[in-house]
DNA sequence: TTATCGTGTATTACATAATAATACTTGATG
DNA sequence: CATCAAGTATTATTATGTAATACACGATAA
């Protein structure tokens, strides 16, 4: 264990923390010797955290197949986070009416590092399952989110990300290239808001608009999905941009609180 | 700590659990005396584990306050939870198409001990924030998703659960009569439903129907929420039920597996 | 100003509690 | 029924977490 030599630092805890984060969309169980290897810690060492986490109700246990998983705690902690941001309880009433409004997929995502994390999801259509899903974090470069929240950074900090982010493959339409994304980002300070196709989902359309702090900085965005069979740019511009945007300054305002964060 | 002499027990990873678990709907925030006080853990100790969960990202830390929050990753172990649950993928779209031709709001809820755990919301009109988050407990006896739940277990059980599991008041119309939720339970059992009103929220009314396992033993329901204002227990069968019912019968049969739980 | 408190942060000597190795149990597979 | 892999249990050793204590800082008030 090269961690920090450091008397503030609890290894144990630390190993216990990588068990849970071994749990993944595609490693949804795991058995114990599955668990050793995804964290790389020894069989005593798993056998010991496993169970600690089980005897303590983070992990359910198949008492046929003896593997591990989430257990019912994991959705709990969802429920505190979502007491501890401010952003939810502020926007999720806003959120409601438009869904109902625009009758179509509204979201809501925060930056978290170079990724945004959706925090609120209101399916209005059958969609993938990974589209109805909170949590789930996507490499903000390749999202309309993402992008329209980097648009109102400095243009330095813009350059950078731009520059040094994360990129993924999702679907054959995934835009690689980030002269490609550096132009999305640049028409979206224009704009004000970022319009994305296939970057996800083959034929989806997104389009966001951001939720400004009081130093102009955006920290989240209300997002929109429709089916690109049905939409057009225009057609979204023209008809969803406006209740969106609206929606996106009702919830603005409310920030004063800036959370200043200390790094790790 | 008088907890297990127990080899393949990790005291500190314990502790450090204690802290993610101070965090609630009325402690968001936590400064490092607080959560000493709300752990019964000492200065030293809360201090040693909650630099470790900041430093492994579980725990953010205002710069300015110096309080503790939970992090992002806190949803992300929402994200993993809905992997591994099975109910959950099957159900969805099936939810979705509900709540679209309700156009009220439909919960998805599981049995988790004596309580109950919302696991999926989709709220339709302006509700009550806590009404919106998902991994909100509530205690199973208190809620027509509980109790209809509790209706598929053997008689003995249900004895046995109305006797003996928690109520709380959440409102004045709380029902604290042992006799009167008895009453509901077996109601439930004749009709395949159980109907609530003012047992959360004032004024609202509560209807579910069971997902039964292969074994007849239900493991969870599909609640719908409505105001009182506009809904009457004649109507909510009429118009509600069927559709309610042929959503929670849609979703049953897909459950051959059955998850038994090893006892922690 | 100085004093006192509460809170957060840092250091250290010590012994507990986590560890790694190993042995035992079980059940699946050929 | 022999072999192997995976899960479970036990133990001697010492690394690692611990509690005590000291330091730093800001707030409140005399």
């Amino acid at each position: 264990m090269k961690t920090k030599q450091n008397t503030l630092y609890v290894g144990s805890l630390a190993k216990g923390l990588r068990l849970l984060r071994a749990f993944d969309e595609s490693h949804s169980e795991l058995s114990l010797s599955e668990l050793a290897a995804r964290t790389g810690l020894d069989k005593s060492a798993t056998q010991r955290l496993a169970n600690t986490l089980h005897i303590e109700g983070m992990l359910d246990k198949d008492s046929g197949t003896r593997r591990f998983r989430p257990s019912h705690a994991w959705l709990e902690m969802a429920y505190a986070y979502y007491w501890s941001d401010p952003l939810v309880g502020q926007a999720m009433p806003k959120l409601i009416n438009l869904s109902q409004e625009l009758a179509e997929t509204v979201n809501l995502a925060e930056m978290s590092g170079d990724h945004i994390i959706y925090v609120s999801r209101l399916p209005c259509k059958r969609t993938y399952f990974a589209a109805t899903v909170i949590g789930r974090r996507l490499p903000a470069l390749s999202t309309s989110a993402g992008r329209v929240i980097l648009a109102t950074y400095p243009e330095e900090e813009r350059r950078a990300a731009v520059d040094g982010w994360p990129i993924r493959v999702f679907t054959p339409n995934t835009t690689l290239d980030r002269e490609n994304i550096r132009a999305s980002v640049e028409n979206a300070v224009h704009d004000g808001y970022a319009i994305s196709q296939g970057q996800m989902i083959l034929n989806e359309m997104a389009v966001a608009t951001p939720i400004i702090g009081p130093d102009g900085r955006a920290f989240a965005a209300v997002q929109c999905s429709v089916s690109a069979h049905t939409w057009t740019r225009e057609k979204i511009v023209a008809e969803i941009l406006p209740k969106l945007q609206d929606a996106a300054n009702a919830i603005s305002p409310s920030f004063q609180s800036q959370r200043a964060l200390d790094g790790r």
